[in-house]
DNA sequence: AAGCTGACTATGG
DNA sequence: GCCATAGCCAGCT
């Protein structure tokens, strides 16, 4: 598939379990950086999609769960991703730096 | 059809 | 270090 949304999900059904990544690296993975919105759009989209997004996964460069309230219950982002491992204080991810999955790196010799 | 909105980010004051 | 601006572009009104 070469549509854009599709390849946001693809990469977004790559990122590994408690792991996170940003809106910004995966425009920049797919070759449109700067348009990080159309990832978060994609997110949204992606709800009625046929397959499951851990769209929990994905957060802004701060590391700041910015799509929380577009979950079905405002703490859903949050759980899920705390269900994982992850650290979450006051909307954020501590550790962020750590918990960065960079599919520029990880996923280097692929696509 | 034209304008607004937004799960973003970088930059400048 | 916070606030304003500006690119971005697909959907919704």
């Amino acid at each position: 598939m070469d549509d854009f949304f599709n390849k946001v999900y693809e990469v977004v059904k790559m990122i590994p379990r408690g792991r996170v990544t940003s809106y910004g690296a995966i425009a920049r993975y797919l070759g449109v950086a700067g348009s990080a919105r159309m990832v978060g759009w994609a997110m949204n989209t992606s709800r009625g999609y046929k397959e499951f997004i851990p769209a929990h996964r994905v957060v802004n460069r701060d590391g700041l769960l910015t799509g929380k309230r577009h979950f079905d219950t405002p703490d859903a982002m949050q759980e899920l991703l705390e269900n994982e491992g992850i650290i979450i204080t006051d909307n954020k991810i501590a550790d962020f730096e750590k918990y960065f999955w960079d599919p520029m790196k990880e996923l280097e010799g692929e696509d």
